[in-house]
DNA sequence: ATGAAAGCGCTAACAC
DNA sequence: GTGTTAGCGCTTTCAT
């Protein structure tokens, strides 16, 4: 019985008739906490939300970027008959609670998403012997496997594409200083211009929200008012930066010129729609749940990084 | 020992000690299947997003409104214990599956929304016996619990709030029809207008887009360009309409007063941005929670329906 | 108050 | 190829 119900080989066909029309007259469905304890897998995978700050969980979700992840991971899992089990760790106690849950064995292994630049969890995971797979490459090295974009790539696309359409005075309002995605896309930005034979460019650094791209983009204006080219490290700061520049009378993007990342809704709803860099994040995030799997069933054993380049998405900003 | 980790009473103090310790020197933990194989409990509930569609699973997570429902009953769940397992149902194999799912006691009840007028999982997951909650009152009358808001109260603030600030002609972009949630809204809308005394309000029929809310926003200022005030159904047509309007030389509020619906994240970033009917949608995904926990703990047996009213904020945009 | 033992429903190993 | 059985790790009942 056991047998047909899991397509085991060797099987008289008849006898198999006779089990599934029993099974489907009985209306049965074998319990999942039996097989569990044998099989020892859940056929669940925890995936972690991990960081800081308040609001967290409210602040989270309205980010279409986390929604994405999810969306990718579960294109993966499902094919796969494995579930998605979404867990917030922003305070201690909720990382205990976290860390607890894989190690009573109700998820099979962790997809970790860390929004803060220390995240404490990977190495709490990885010390209770949990499989674990990070989105994006920690900023202290540890012997874990991750997904991650080719940031500085990202940063030298962003830039090369100003210069392409005639920008003279290219600036950036960079990531805020702590996270290595951040620095990665500046040092890209920077490399991109000094091989072009351009000198050092303006940085204000931002913080990710609209209303910080938009006082980068007065302060730019003021201190460096022929900047004519503007990469933000995200789109919402893009956004901040458009609107400022058409408040000052001046036109995006034959005045100045802006190059978003990430390719997020704002970058659609934005006036002009902008032109930005683009994550593969959905694919990145299928990629994690696939190295995890492959972790799980033994194949996989040392860490492995994959890493994905980015794409420019051009539309009217530049 | 099972009596000390489930903290039974009537153990020995000192015994009870001994076991602690042994716990943390072992480094001991509880297998979750085998407790959940005897107590017949999974401690995790399915959150399910059901409805068609292509790039059903991609765009679903591109709006925030589904991230402030998985927000909102994480906050109620993290307390009692349990795990949201998340499920996409937007195909006959993947509603078989979730069935498949529930029927096999990983999971102890669903949490299911949807966003498609007659989706037929409710009624399976019902047939199943399978606890459920709803969010939003199914098309068909189904014996089910769920939460809603009170769609009418909210076109209804919106009418009163365009009619208190002077609009002397206001329309409205409606939601597809046959959504109950908008029918109600639009029901909302006119009787608050007829209520004062007004005459019969334009209505064009929008798509939840940017495009259809900018395209409805055409259509209104030609068939009827004394309209000066606009409700639209969702903020993502509420923008449309604002860009359509100062495209067209005019001024969003003075020329046309514009309220959206649901308090996006664009009603935030719309120039200007959107005064709109916000829903307290965290506080009804905890409620859905609560709901199904009582059913399950038995408490609660015949289907209850929470409603919750509907909030006007106030910005620049009407 | 506490030890012992009977399952929960399944899979896998074993004997035939 | 197929019936039988020993656990998986826990909770709960029943003695004591």
């Amino acid at each position: 019985m056991s047998r047909v119900v899991n397509g085991v080989r060797n099987v008289d066909p008849e006898i198999q008739d006779v089990v599934r029309r029993a099974i489907r007259t009985t209306g049965y469905s074998p319990n999942g906490a039996a097989r569990s304890l044998v099989t020892r897998r859940a056929q669940t995978v925890a995936l972690l939300i991990s960081g800081a700050g308040d609001g967290f969980a409210a602040r989270v979700f309205t980010d279409p970027f986390f929604g994405r992840i999810v969306s990718g991971a579960m294109t993966y899992l499902r094919g796969h008959a494995m579930h998605p089990v979404l867990m917030f760790a922003e305070t201690v106690a909720a990382r205990e609670q976290v860390v607890g849950y894989l190690r009573q064995g109700s998820a099979d292994g962790a997809l970790v998403v860390s929004i803060q630049a220390d995240d404490p969890l990977p190495r709490m995971l990885l010390d209770a012997r949990v499989p674990v797979v990070l989105f994006a490459r920690p900023s202290q090295p540890l012997p874990v496997s991750y997904v991650d974009m080719d940031h500085y790539a990202g940063g030298r696309l962003a830039a090369e594409h100003l210069l392409a359409r005639g920008c003279r005075y290219p600036a950036t309002i960079s990531a805020p200083g702590d996270l290595p995605a951040g620095r990665d896309r500046l040092a890209g930005f920077r490399d991109a211009l000094q091989r072009a034979g351009r000198g050092p460019a303006p940085v204000v650094e931002g913080e990710f929200t609209l209303d910080s791209g938009a006082a980068a983009m007065m302060r730019l204006a003021e201190d460096h008012p022929e900047v004519d080219g503007v990469f933000a490290a995200n789109d919402l700061m893009a956004q901040g930066a458009c609107q400022i520049v058409r408040e000052q009378g001046r036109r995006v993007p034959d005045d100045v010129a802006v190059v978003g990342f990430d390719d997020s809704t704002v970058a659609i709803t934005c006036r002009p729609p902008l032109t930005t860099v683009r994550q593969p994040v959905e694919k990145m995030a299928a990629a994690m749940a696939e190295l995890l799997a492959g972790q799980l069933q033994g194949s996989v054993s040392s860490p492995t990084h994959t890493l994905f380049d980015p794409e420019l998405i051009v539309r009217d900003s530049a």
